[in-house]
DNA sequence: AATAGATTAGGTATAAATACCTGATTTTGT
DNA sequence: ACAAAATCAGGTATTTATACCTAATCTATT
């Protein structure tokens, strides 16, 4: 029996996985969170999982962020990326963190099965979508964000001008112009829409 | 025994919740779809589920798409919504296509049966999502989009500027303004990060 | 053949966003 | 207490985006 946490911000997806995984045997959904950070204050002061299946984008804490952190203070606990996207960079930002493996919410669950089976013993997992990615180099520092250009890139994702967002956070138009800076900057990418986008692929703004 | 149509282009979810569904007693799914057009050329030639139980944003055909279509041809067949949002305009959308009532993937499953129980029983639920939606006119026809309009969209949603996206469509860079100044108008935003989030929360492009 | 509607595209003016500077103040680590 | 780093904000120039015109061309319908 591999005992397991489910780490996604669905409750409906979370709970449905569990009986899905009650019925195909084998295994025990231990705990469940919808957050990183109530993982974290869960693994605190409770017998572990033997394998955590981690949503990619959730609100207060996410999932790359979460892995990057059990590989730091638990490096022995496994942690399994389960994700909507299919995109390169969410991909390459799951592995880089830690995971290991990286499976798509539009997999079969005999897939899930199959992965979280092979994973427990061997500690990783083949999958189609990891060796896609050839020799690139991977950024494996996470980029960091500072809070107020987390509360930006909130307002960023809306329809308000850079001046309307100063009054709203009180500050100077030109102190956004420097967040917008910056953010260009850290996340490589090239307008406001590139930003909209970041945020939303990467789960700091919700959809 | 209450017979059920699921429908979400997420494979896990929709297992997963057959899965739970089937673990609580008194339903049961009798098909799956991933998207509206399966579920339409499936009951063509079937029998019909009590309730539908409908994804908003799915590729090929939408949620408000299928619902519509659904009111037209089966009138009687009750369509519940599952969304991952709470945005006021998604539940205006599915409400107003026909939707019985509208239940968020963040609810509990005991929420998840009760309302599924009291569709059935009586053609509707009350939830707290709807009626906070006061007197507002809705704008029950759907927003229509011209073929140029979705592919602008793709590109809107990059960090190409309306340059870039002019060479790229084969067309002079004031067609595209053109077509943002529409997209602007029809969709009831005022700026490009706008017609982004539009695009992304009504699944017109994928993140 | 005439009307309506959609598509494409030009003109012009203003507002907003981007790029790259600089420096003062505040926080943080040691 | 000191140095390093982060935060806030001003200057200036260029590029994009937004707003609101007009009009030629094509298509479908009557």
């Amino acid at each position: 029996m591999i005992t397991l946490a489910l780490v996604d911000d669905h409750t409906m997806l979370r709970k449905s996985m569990a009986a899905l995984l009650r019925l195909m045997g084998g295994f025990e959904v231990i705990f469940q969170a919808s957050n990183g950070k109530e993982l974290i204050e869960y693994l605190e002061d409770q017998t572990w999982p033997d394998l955590v299946l981690m949503d990619v984008s959730m609100p207060v804490m996410s999932g790359p962020e979460t892995t990057r952190w059990l590989r730091e203070h638990y490096p022995e606990l496994k942690v399994v990326a389960l994700s909507m996207v299919r995109s390169e960079n969410t991909i390459i930002r799951m592995m880089s963190s830690g995971a290991r493996a990286y499976l798509l919410k539009d997999a079969e669950p005999e897939e899930l099965v199959r992965m979280l089976e092979e994973v427990h013993q061997h500690g990783f997992a083949h999958n189609e979508m990891v060796p896609s990615l050839p020799g690139r180099t991977v950024s494996s520092q996470p980029i960091q964000l500072s809070d107020q250009e987390k509360v930006y890139m909130q307002w960023v994702c809306s329809e308000k001008s850079h001046k309307e967002i100063a009054e709203l956070m009180q500050l100077s138009p030109r102190t956004i112009d420097g967040y917008r800076d910056s953010l260009l900057k850290k996340l490589g990418v090239g307008s406001r829409v590139g930003i909209v986008m970041y945020a939303l692929q990467h789960g700091i703004v919700a959809l």
